[in-house]
DNA sequence: CTGAAAGCGCTTACAG
DNA sequence: CTGAAAGCGCTTACAG
């Protein structure tokens, strides 16, 4: 690798100091240099091709313009859509982003966060995973700017972009009860990440509110290794209960894309024999012959919003900002009402 | 934000220099070095968590582990996908991500080059947009490590991973002669891209193989603003031709997923009246009702590949090396032979 | 065996 | 208006 330019390769081509090179190229100290000097320092710098070594600045103003980005799989789609709204958000302001995925491992998000740290990172805006409170406590000591997204702590006081989705849950279900769908499943992982949590508590209340005295049967929590089989599973026992599931709910889009997968290879027809609903919108569910009724994220503002916090808690870091945005359910023809049912 | 401890608090501590720390920490000089003081600076360190500071680090070694990730979107599939194999082989040489999108553009993929190679990035790894020949010259002149992936340019001689594009899609349109299609469309981009005139000189050669005189009428390359319109009218116009064609293949995932969404409006059947294979596999391609034939990449292989290239060439700048690899046709119903036909 | 010193490429308080 | 000097946190050739 050839050697770049320097501040002081310029010094020493216009013959003046390395300090003066620097208030000029970064306009301080404005107007009160010799406007020739000044000029002269700008078209060599030109010249040269001059860009400042953002190591030596880092290291230099502790401010390195750059933002570690964790995720639990950029692959994902919902990741990896959120990440390039973070990308494009933050590239506005000059920042570039850092990113890693933690297969939603504490022990891998640990590893994450101290490489970022290590490289001094200005915040970090964080996915986080199962029991990773003390990951989010230890950036609170070290007063580290960070924001949580799509998951959070309730018990911790940090910053936040998230949905509700207690309220989203309970959206899902109030559709398919307004189309006719009385037994409604939900599909989810076997996790106490509080998102998961909150989509089956909203659930679960949404069906006593409808008066269903024990819905335990219609519940799967499956544990995230060994999906596929899982999922397919799972789609079996509420397919074949003696009074089937008459509707499903994926709590995810990783889970629905599996499910749906499954469900292309049964004789079962969607949504005349079950009706689905998924969190999260994919291609995969456009796609489908009955389009999928999905929960809309609205994506773009969550990762706008998250980037903004983390900007403004880099200078104020008394502020916590947690937000909690309204999802969005998009009928499709998944979850068609029911006319011929009592 | 909380300092950090560095090499002088633990020398201050120790009552050593931080020279000295910094050559126990690092196993440098083994053996040489008083053992009682080696274990006391040891165990201070880990008293005080230590962590060395990159930004210092990388200044001072001009090795930064690094690597600069540029692709087209990290939100499309294909490239998300991409970007986790090489995070995780970048990962198990302890190598960090940077990474954005350049939207094909070549003036945000210069811009990008420019921001990484400020960060000291070790290496870059680039899906080079289009008419970005000089950016790789620039990359070449200063020494800079790089591969290319995807895509690269014939007549530059650097590293790159890619595929063996025609012999793809001679394979795509071999399958459909194979399975009793004669008329088949392709629907690309209008573009310079070398992967994608690759496929279509594929295509266009497999073709004639066969015997066809004049086939433009089937090859359809869009401009790649405004393309869900692009694809419903390019996918009109080929199934409205005075003989239609009975199959189309889709040069990437992009095209075929939001050319399957508007074929689900039609009333056409796949592949009883019109087959299809798309390049690269997604979600999308295998929830169709027809489960896509497509042209599966090896992902895993390439992204390695990548990897271990670019930090081969971090060492031995003179080799370059250039892997062009066998894409695999994956056969579902989309192309489900013909019967009734001549 | 150990450490003082120089230096990576910057910025900035300070002095003139 | 301008610059010498110190320092960010490291590493390493060099001298003892």
């Amino acid at each position: 690798m050839k050697k770049k330019t320097s501040l002081k390769d310029i010094a020493e081509k216009v013959g003046v100091s390395t300090a003066l090179v620097s208030y000029v190229l970064n306009n301080k100290k404005k107007g009160r240099i010799n406007k020739e000097v000044a000029s002269k320092i700008k078209a060599v710098a030109k010249e040269l091709n001059y860009s400042p070594n953002q190591l030596a600045k880092g290291l230099r103003t502790n401010k390195t313009n750059t933002i570690g980005l964790i995720v639990a799989d950029i692959a994902n789609p919902f990741f990896s859509s959120l990440a390039r709204i973070l990308e494009d958000e933050a590239e506005k302001h000059q920042y570039t982003m850092i990113f890693g995925s933690s297969d939603e491992s504490a022990e891998k998000s640990w590893k994450l966060i101290n490489v970022f740290l290590n490289r001094q990172v200005d915040g970090l805006i964080i996915a986080s995973a199962e029991n990773t409170e003390d990951h989010v406590q230890y950036l609170q000591e070290q007063e580290i700017p960070f924001v949580l997204i799509d998951r959070y702590f309730p018990g911790l006081s940090t910053n936040y972009v998230a949905i509700d989705n207690r309220e989203a849950a309970a959206l899902a279900v109030q559709h398919l009860q307004d189309h006719g769908y009385r037994r409604i499943g939900f599909i989810t992982y076997a996790s106490s990440l509080f998102n998961l949590q909150e989509r089956k508590k909203g659930y679960q209340a949404a069906l006593a509110k409808h008066n269903k005295p024990d819905s335990s049967e219609w519940l799967k929590e499956l544990a995230i290794n060994h999906l596929p089989g899982a999922v397919g599973k799972a789609i079996d026992e509420l397919l074949r209960l003696p009074e089937p599931v008459d509707a499903i709910i994926f709590a995810s889009n990783t889970l629905s894309t599996i499910g749906l997968k499954y469900i292309n290879t049964l004789a079962v027809k969607v949504p005349e024999d079950v009706a689905i609903i998924s969190f999260d919108e994919s291609d995969a569910a456009h796609l489908f012959y009955a389009p999928l009724t999905h929960i809309r994220q609205p994506l773009e503002k969550i990762g706008q919003e998250a980037v903004q916090i983390l900007l403004k808690s880099m200078t104020d870091k008394t502020k916590i900002t947690q937000h909690n945005m309204s999802a969005e359910l998009v009928a499709g023809k998944s979850t068609a009402p029911v006319l011929s049912k009592p």
